[in-house]
DNA sequence: GGTTTCTGAATGAATAGTCATTCATTATGG
DNA sequence: CCATAATGAATGACTATTCATTCAGAAACC
């Protein structure tokens, strides 16, 4: 296999399946049409991948590591636990609204069982999460957070909660509220619950 | 076609077919595996359903409406919200739990392949939700749930919550924790937040 | 500098295998 | 007997992958 980073064709490959992959889905797209949408011939592919699913893994294993680069970045920045969560949300949020193709594959594709999620032990997925958990750790070592959460299953509610709210974008294409009114909202939800309190003070901003 | 309720045969496809998907994928499941497994000719099952695809979506219809109205009377036998909430999860998560094959389904093939999501309305799917979304709005009404809560953003995290949780039961097939404790933080969450309170009395029994 | 040889990326037509679907035939039961 | 259900071998489409061939540029040589 030819050398693959920074290769002008292995990007353009990579990039022509993203776009293939989000239209059509993994199993409907035929290698053909990848070649075709890179302007490569369907035998170039083979110098660059493995085979079909070698392509999807490919793919998502590189921008898996964007995402968690820029997302480490953003909240090491950040002191508070809740603040962290909320720039979580928010920083999840763009990062699915800026790459449309990208979040479908990785929400609708990848996610398939059999093959990809049973087989494909999906390491760097894990890792996103554990930020989440490893900021609820550090919020209740601090006092912040209340002790009786269990931090395993609290991550998986946040990110739960946030990755329903992408399926729908992804799939309707239309978004009914705003990214910034949807993080907000969604991180509110978790810290503060969503029952009413006499104490005015409780409200949200 | 052959009348297809309550035929034998029908049934028979339905969950020859429901054990196959479950195992292999959608894509990956060959029409003469769920023959074999339902002890039927291949010819026969086009007796009773169109295509592939439709004894995907006959199933999901199937369990689907079950689910519902499994649902619905158990939420309309309370009165209090925050305790239909509650119910909620507790229901959904043992739906999961007493159906592991059916749950994979509609997880993994059904609600995240891009053909079925796509193209397929899911009327079903979108009537389970808004019993969420019922419940909140009725929790605001009676004053119960904050005013600033956006119904159709918080049915979407409440389940994204309990789906996310779902999800890892029924692809790692082991279970760390049990229904209960995963349904009962999962409602405190999202009805108090997970930030400690100085108020002892705001804190979870 | 010009000629030849070599290299390996790129090509795309051909292959080889897979499976959904059909249908001529057979069984069933009323 | 007729109608309906069931059968399963045969069909036909589809497509991932292969590989013999081309070709542009790099090295070697004179």
């Amino acid at each position: 296999m030819a050398k693959r980073k920074n290769n002008e064709k292995y990007q353009r490959i990579i990039a022509a399946a993203t776009r293939v992959f989000a239209r059509n889905g993994f199993y409907q797209s035929k290698i053909s049409e990848i070649a075709k949408e890179a302007q490569v011939a369907d035998g170039t592919i083979y110098i660059y991948f493995e085979n079909k699913d070698d392509i999807l893994i490919s793919l998502f294993e590189e921008q898996m590591q964007v995402v968690l680069d820029n997302m480490n970045a953003r909240i090491v920045a950040l002191t508070d636990p809740a603040q962290k969560l909320e720039e979580f949300a928010w920083t999840h949020l763009s990062l699915i609204q800026k790459n449309k193709d990208m979040a479908e594959i990785i929400q609708v594709e990848l996610r398939q069982s059999g093959k990809f999620m049973k087989e494909y032990k999906n390491e760097k997925f894990g890792q996103y999460l554990n930020i989440i958990e490893d900021i609820i750790v550090d919020g209740q070592r601090s006092g912040l957070f209340r002790q009786d959460v269990v931090p395993n299953v609290a991550k998986r509610a946040f990110f739960g909660a946030l990755d329903e709210v992408s399926r729908c974008w992804v799939l309707s294409s239309r978004r009914q509220y705003d990214i910034k009114t949807v993080a907000g909202q969604i991180s509110d939800y978790f810290l503060h619950g969503i029952t009413a309190r006499s104490d005015p003070t409780d409200a949200p901003a």
